[in-house]
DNA sequence: AGTCAGTCTGGAATCGTTTCCAGAATATTG
DNA sequence: CAATATTCTGGAAACGATTCCAGACTGACT
């Protein structure tokens, strides 16, 4: 009893007024039919009276199963990575499962204590994009179940964007405009995705023989982006990629505040299409990858793991589909 | 053994490694003080080898604390709450405890059984702008420590936003603009901020001698802004003030696509300072809240709670700013 | 009526940790 | 050196649920 709090009703409680022990109250609210008909509706009424419902935490214990997945992000302030954990929590509640969360503020060297500490409250994790080396994450290999999503490490199961394809659809668009020289400006050198979608941009510049300009690493920001729109205004290049959407943002805004016209002088392609892409003058043109997708698939691929299934590594590679908009245009001449 | 799972160590592995009993590890780690220096360095050395961290889940059954708070919020999808979580985030892993997160839907007849679900895993919550009828929350109070975020309800303790004091400022600066005039597009009726900023504004224009125009609620998306639009229009309004930055993002979405020049037909004021709202065009006048203190106040509230302190009934009331940028201008002649 | 199969039930063990208690070991004091 | 105070330690109980086991009961059949 302490400090006024109302005291947990626990399953001896219910017991008690039903008048029949402990393991006849487990039964009866797990599984109805093995017990007498006349206990169960005893135990039920007993149970409803009390408001009783079972603790989590001590089942879990004697279980080994908590009901928990645990979800792993790098950045919560990049809209992409609310989109992708709203779709986890949406369907883990289908399935009764509830969701931990942990932001790890890109610091790669936070990961792996952040996987540590959740990991006795959880059946299995969800990492997002993570930032961490190889070997680190490989070090949870066969101690927890673990899906990645947004990247590919072996041995676990992974669900990624077809960045390659998006990369070829969107160069495809940009040479169909006259561009011949494109600039990437590239996210934290730490993303899997990063390096996926720069290899997916080079082999589809160099399938069509343009020319490929790098314009550096930044954070995957808009304020990254803005740091980089300078430099990339420097080189030769008409139209420039951006790792992400949020980059993109930020080079349209630095362009914006130099006068410089979009795409009237230079083209600009996101990545991600998160919501506010279409909503900035000029809309974005970008690469959609389907963020509501990702959790789920990853979910269900967690699921089998979970439940003792060696279903190994299935990789899952969804879609991705350019968006044309506002923001590119034909090559200036 | 499980299916190949290494098998979790536990803290009899490290008595056994270390020569000492269970209880000896357990005071080592826990308070290095309360036990001989050597023995000490024996657990310490076999916890080490052996890589033991204590099983979070078995602690909380004996000790009744879990170290985890729930967030409950309405809806990831608006970018408003991730700014929120990801400050109660950083603050909470600063203080050791881990997060769940659930998602309603803006679903007020989730909220309930969210809460439910969660509780006997937390030793806290933070609702985040729950939707669900005073009643319902109230239940729960003496039952577990809960702080209310964005709503004020007796008897939990709350961090607000000075919604009134924010009205003025937007009232003041449209009334030194001209305008005589001003619509309101209002969010979810169960949303308490929703009905707090509309009194705050109902306030400030009566104490100018303005007209307030009520434009109906709408969902506080873009969607719903961009539905409320045309309706703004048909008014004798030469501004529009929206529940939140969303709505006006899609007040202005709408606005630009029927060609309706903004601010020179009308002015259009969002709330909550979203990231997006400085990179549209033009760029949104709203009225900022200090988002990251929310969530960090809301975790220092909780504290004293979760520590069994009846601190009763704090509310913590933090500053709103109007930010002016581009959406607002001189009234029509 | 007696045997047997099958259904229900209660008691005990268990999960991994913390905490209480009492006894052992060590240190302090006259 | 003996007596006392102090520090450390191991064993056992506890947290709240689930699960195994064996015994009690029911009903069917010969």
């Amino acid at each position: 009893m302490i400090k006024g709090l109302a005291m947990a009703v626990t399953i001896k409680d219910v017991a008690r007024l039903a008048g029949v022990s402990a393991s006849s109250v487990c039964r009866a609210l797990a599984d109805p039919a093995r017990v007498r008909p006349e206990t169960r509706e005893r135990v039920e009424h007993a149970a409803r009276e009390l408001g009783y419902h079972p603790n989590r935490v001590a089942r879990s214990l004697i279980t080994g199963r908590t009901l928990n997945i645990g979800v792993v992000l790098p950045d919560l302030a990049n809209p992409f990575f609310p989109s992708v954990v709203k779709s986890i929590q949406t369907r883990a509640r289908e399935l009764d499962y509830a969701v931990f969360l942990s932001d790890t503020d890109e610091d790669p060297a936070v990961e792996v204590p952040a996987i540590r500490a959740l990991a006795k409250q959880v059946d299995g994790f969800l990492l997002c994009s993570p930032r961490a080396p190889d070997e680190d994450l490989r070090s949870f290999a066969g101690e927890k179940p673990i899906v990645v999503l947004n990247r590919r490490i072996t041995p676990f199961p992974s669900v990624t964007a077809d960045s390659a394809d998006g990369m070829r659809q969107a160069v495809a668009h940009l040479h169909a405009l006259g561009h011949r020289s494109i600039a990437y400006v590239a996210g934290p050198r730490t993303s899997w995705s990063n390096r996926d979608r720069q290899r997916g941009l080079r082999a589809a510049t160099a399938a069509r023989g343009m020319t490929l300009v790098d314009a550096g690493n930044v954070a995957p920001t808009v304020d990254g982006g803005a740091a980089a729109a300078d430099l990339v205004l420097a080189t030769s290049a008409t139209a420039v990629l951006a790792y992400n959407d949020l980059i993109a943002l930020g080079l349209l805004q630095r362009f914006h505040a130099r006068g410089v016209a979009v795409p009237g002088r230079i083209s600009v392609v996101g990545f991600d299409d998160i919501l506010v892409a279409a909503l900035v003058g000029p809309p974005l043109t970008t690469v959609a990858i389907a963020k509501e997708q990702i959790g789920r698939v990853g979910v269900d691929l967690l699921l089998p793991l979970m439940a003792g299934h060696e279903d190994g590594t299935a990789r899952r590679v969804l879609p991705t589909q350019l968006i044309v908009r506002g923001s590119t245009g034909p090559a200036p001449v």
